[in-house]
RNA sequence: GGCGAUGUAGCUCAGCUGGCUAGAGCGAUCGGUUCAUACCCGAUAGGUCGGGGGUUCGAUCCCCUCCGUCGCUACCA
């Protein structure tokens, strides 16, 4: 299966530059909260998705790829409020610094979404009619634990011996009329769509622990209007009631391609659905798992290819949030460190399946050792020499010695490593396989010692296979790193003065043009001192 | 309480379906080199693979149990 895919998509590759033949692949990050100011963590699933996506250009793919910010419900209201701003101007202002804080990190979506969009709110008004017409969606009573001091409701599990967790106070059983979705009627079809496609939620445990937790007990139907705010969509037969914000933000992925009710879909909706990768947190994986693939049943639309999972930043084994005071922000690690360390530090640390870890020493070792001294040196090292002995002009590479075979095939199965793990999206293993091409250089310097060989001028022609070798292997790592350091690959493919940035470029050893001149910049990383 | 992860060298982590002397990177120590951002290359580090028990010819990887940490548990999103 997939051997058949990588055959797809070098096929695909091989056809670039024909429009027509190019596979489309839509990618939707989960929209953020505008609750707040996004800390680090928040902005890890941004640009975790922008190397995706950018990997996926790369590939020869038609990206679509979105982002945005959901804007309505209670808690939004309450901080609106506590601010002294209305609702909407609250929103405008949060909305505005997700965005702002994703152009920092150089994110490259094609198009950024708030829920509080006018067509938004008035494509969601007609799926919920719909929905109730069809008969999905019903008018039954909601019961539960009501703190009436605290005005808000609480689940069974969340009760302390019948009283609210929060203030210690008896619970009330309330019960009040409210819209259903009968998850019930679909339930089934779900279950049977995880067995069909064993990888439609990645990583494992975590589909499972929904499976566990809201599956197997038997999935209730999910309240989907609300009456103790006003802050969202109205239900539009029933003035009282506004639309659960989950029904209201999932269908995002649905109304900003243009979706339409009756089947007069866009151009863009024809072209790019179904979603071909969700990334979302782990903690929103139930939404994006259950009732969304429902939602899409319902209205007879195809599912998403897959859901991804990923894991949180944490500080010092803890979560990051406002009340432990240990929030971090990508932008004040930009300030310190620059984008592109940043972009890698958040790229390299995550482990696939579990939470990463986050400090300023580690984002420091990482910087020193992986960036300065290994990369930024090698590129520095390598240009400088190719200064120093033949005024910058590539030489040939035809007095081979056995020795670079082993660089030059490491070189090669790079970007092998890189295709089947960014196929795979384990991101921060396709980055090591760059990394580890980059050490191979530094140990190749050593091996073939290019100053000794200046010395001596019957053996200039060999150092100038040597410094070709050097020269294109980074020019690999260069293309290479284009999803992940998008700035860093461009600075280091100025330096060896060459377009061939494409991956298939990257199918032969020898992209570099002979007596071509590389120019010396200032170095990609400085140290950073503790 | 239920469900699920996780606990491997000082630090961050790899270890697929059990099998040669348990690995990587960083840090530390020693040696080499000088093209380079005091960088790079090499060597070394003797870690009860959380504790205990079991299955097996043999377990870090299987089973049981105990301890620690973390996550999920439906109306905050």
């Amino acid at each position: 299966m997939r051997k058949k895919l990588i055959k797809k998509e070098k096929a695909i590759i091989d056809n670039l530059g024909d429009d027509k033949m190019k596979e489309k692949f839509y990618l939707a990050t989960a929209i953020a909260y505008t609750s707040g100011k996004p800390h680090v963590g928040n902005t890890y699933e941004i640009v975790l998705s922008d190397a995706i996506a950018r990997y996926k250009r790369l590939q020869g793919y038609d990206v679509y790829f979105q982002t945005g910010t959901d804007e309505h419900g209670l808690k939004i209201e309450h901080k609106a409020h506590e601010a002294n701003l209305s609702s909407q101007a609250y929103v405008d202002g949060i909305a505005n610094e997700i965005k702002r804080m994703w152009d920092l990190m150089n994110t490259s979506y094609d198009k950024f979404v708030r829920t509080t969009d006018p067509l938004h709110k008035q494509k969601v008004t007609e799926i919920f009619k719909k929905l109730y017409d069809q008969g999905d969606i019903y008018l039954g009573k909601y019961e539960g634990w009501y703190c009436t001091p605290c005005e808000s409701f609480i689940t069974e599990s969340q009760l302390i011996d019948g009283n609210c967790p929060d203030c210690g106070r008896p619970a009330t059983l309330t019960s009040e009329p409210a819209y259903f979705f009968k998850l019930s009627k679909y339930v089934d079809r779900l279950v049977e769509h995880f067995e069909k496609h064993p990888n439609f939620v990645e990583p494992i445990s975590r589909k499972n622990e929904i499976i566990n937790n809201f599956i197997k007990p038997g999935l209730q139907d999910l309240c989907v209007s609300r009456t103790s705010f006003k802050w969202g969509i109205p239900v539009s037969f029933d003035e009282k009631h506004v639309i659960y914000v989950w029904i209201d933000a999932l269908n995002n992925y649905l109304t900003f391609l243009g979706y339409d009710i009756e089947g007069n879909h866009s151009e863009l909706y024809k072209k790019f659905w179904p979603v071909d990768l969700h990334v979302v947190g782990k903690d929103i994986l139930r939404f994006h798992m259950i009732y969304w693939p429902i939602i899409l049943m319902a209205l007879g639309e195809e599912l998403p290819k897959k859901i991804y999972a990923h894991s949180w930043y944490l500080t010092s084994n803890s979560k990051m949030s406002k009340s432990k005071g240990n929030l971090i922000y990508a932008d004040d690690l930009v300030e310190l460190y620059g984008l592109d360390a940043v972009r890698y530090y958040l790229l390299s640390q995550m482990p696939f399946a579990n939470d990463g870890l986050i400090t300023q020493d580690l984002i420091v070792e990482k910087i020193n050792s992986d960036l300065a001294n290994n990369l930024g040196n090698l590129v520095n090292r390598t240009i400088t020499m190719n200064l120093k002995y033949f005024d910058g002009k590539i030489q040939s590479n035809k007095n081979k010695d056995p020795v670079d075979d082993d660089l030059i095939n490491l070189a090669k199965k790079t970007v092998k490593i890189v295709d089947e793990k960014m196929n795979a999206y384990h991101v921060s293993e396709a980055l090591e396989a760059i990394l580890n091409l980059s050490k191979r250089c530094n140990k190749y310097i050593d091996e073939t010692m290019p100053w000794s060989l200046a010395k001596d001028v019957t053996k200039l022609e060999r150092l100038g296979t040597v410094l070709y070798n050097l020269l294109e292997s980074i020019r690999f790592i260069a293309v290479l790193l284009q999803p992940f350091m998008p700035q860093t690959s461009e600075k280091i493919l100025q330096q060896l003065n060459t377009e061939a940035n494409s991956l298939e470029s990257l199918s032969t050893f020898g992209g570099l043009k002979e007596a071509c001149e590389v120019k010396l910049s200032d170095p990609l990383f400085m140290r950073v001192n503790k």
